[in-house]
DNA sequence: GATGAATGAGCTTTCATTCAT
DNA sequence: AATGAATGAAAGCTCATTCAT
């Protein structure tokens, strides 16, 4: 069961989250988080020691949520270029439907190095997202649908590939919504990484 | 000919740019750009008139440097196989030898948008970049050695995949250099651009 | 009887002594005191009503201390030059073995007027300790053994050296342990205030 | 000749200091000190880095004044006897005329820790003070007048005694002005340091 | 008696920008 | 063109105290 503080925990991260990614880390101030909550600032401070500790402290919620949808994937009973395709929809659909997670893990966890040099070194705090990435290609090479290449080759191309696209569309320069671009993208992607 | 007010502009530019992706914007001070330049904080503004058109001529500068760079590429009369690894190529030495450039591009302008909002829209301020971008592609495909996609499918794919890469690099979680996966760079990009 | 809330009350007072002789007054927090007696925020407030008020109640509570060890002496059947010694070695062990006391009395007694202003004005929260060093004085001019002067010319001499010795054996440049002062410290005392 | 800067810097510590020793160094904010001194607040930090670098420099300021009152006595050619008295009148004199330099050097340098920990240690802030007390005590030893004792034996008592003859001043606790006490002082004093 | 979440004023410090020289 | 002292708003964070449970 989880506690009450625990649950207001997340509610803060809900609330941070949001600014965070609309306005950036340093553009959102602890006032106007507590301020979208209706709580006082020093009540924030009985919750997140820190401003860094609770930015920290979201990549970790957003790593755990967008792995838990990509292990989904990943035990169907469907074939790679089908789960290939299934992660771009489900990236996508985040994209769309709670852009500020995509949005934080682009433009506030990928940029804001100070924040996150210490105690988010290396992958530690997107693990999950990762593994289940992980997951997905090397069960592809097991099965012999992708070709077995360095898994960062792998890894780059398909996550910078999405990245690449969210930023487009939130720089609005895309021309058509990110759904009419799933038939192209599943069809490069899959085709860069088949065997 | 150019002027000495457009020389200091352009040495000032150089020490921002470090400072910039070094430190990140918000943790980078006019004095700190004053004091590398020996220079007072109030002669600063006569070059530029605020912080924030500082950063986007930055990024116009850079941008044209890079254009620069791929247009040198787009001129050779070499296969487009061959200048897809070329462009990868050079943009990773530069990731190499000017990491402040790429990660300018990566960690300040596709970050910040609050200050790039104004005067940067879409792809104003890199225009120079990805015009050339563009016609690397439109010459590949009139040529037959491209597919007919959207350019931005490609243009994600392409850009996104080596943004993505360096990321990776700058996180410390690439086992080898860049420098030895541009092999299997190249050869994943073409696969998925090609006919 | 003791009542069982009285004894809360001194084993809150003597954490609180304790840190705050360690810390400071204004660097030790009320939850700080109350975490260190797993005890919580708003229980402590049962006991003493604010800080200010527990830090009065902790300097009342040395003074009681202190002045009864001093009537010990003040008791016994020696010469006042035995009692002189006998009171720099019952201070100096003090100052040893429960430094905290000593130093509430030096470093925050003293020096935070702020807070001790209201309701320990003049000598009125070390007034036991006080009568006992008066008597100790009294009895002395009585037999013959000391000069007969101003109170507060001895009073300051003997406590103000006392006092400061155990300042400069904080500060860490004594280069003896107190201990080996007492032989010319009782010696200096006694003749400086001797007939 | 002293810079303008130098000159302000003066005068910053000079406000700083009447509002450390009248209100603690905890008491008064660095507001309190930039509002005392028609400044801003920022423009505070151009002189001194921080409130703790500020309270540092303060005791070193006074240290330097008070030694150069007792290097002018040492130099003057009268006996130890004279010397010690004028030692006495020249600190009530300045508890008197200036007293937040001998409050402050009693009740926040020397009760204040944590903030002189770090630049502080031992004497060293207050170096040429100790010195001239020093050089006092050495040559009244090597002039016959004096005891050869422990330094710290004779610096503790002297010292000791007149920074406690101004606290009880300063709670109001003596019934006499304390230039009434000079000659009590100085006859206790000599009494217990001369041969 | 006991808990600890909640308040909110207040603190130190930072920094883009201005302007008198 | 050049200096750097000055401004002042705003940030992150702390903490004595209260109060519903």
């Amino acid at each position: 069961m989880i506690s009450k503080k625990e649950k207001k925990k997340e509610l803060i991260m809900q609330s941070a989250l949001e600014l965070f990614s609309l306005k950036g880390f340093y553009n959102t101030t602890i006032p106007d988080i507590a301020g979208s909550l209706k709580m006082s600032v020093g009540n924030m401070y009985n919750y997140f020691k820190s401003k860094d500790i609770l930015a920290k402290e979201i990549i970790k919620y957003i790593s755990i949520y967008l792995g838990s949808k990509l292990r989904e994937i990943n035990e169907l009973d469907i074939s790679t270029e089908e789960k290939t395709r299934k992660i771009i929809e489900i990236y996508f659909q985040t994209a769309m439907h709670k852009p500020e997670m995509i949005d934080y893990f682009l433009r506030i966890y990928l940029s804001t190095r100070e924040v996150f040099k210490d105690g988010c070194e290396g992958m530690i705090c997107v693990n999950e997202f990762v593994t289940e990435v992980m997951i997905y290609f090397e069960e592809g090479v097991k099965c012999g649908d992708l070709r077995d290449q360095d898994f960062f080759s792998a890894f780059g191309l398909f996550m910078g590939y999405l990245g690449g696209m969210v930023f487009l569309k939130g720089e609005d320069v895309l021309p058509k919504g990110l759904d009419d671009y799933i038939d192209d993208i599943s069809y490069n992607v899959y085709k860069a990484l088949s065997v």
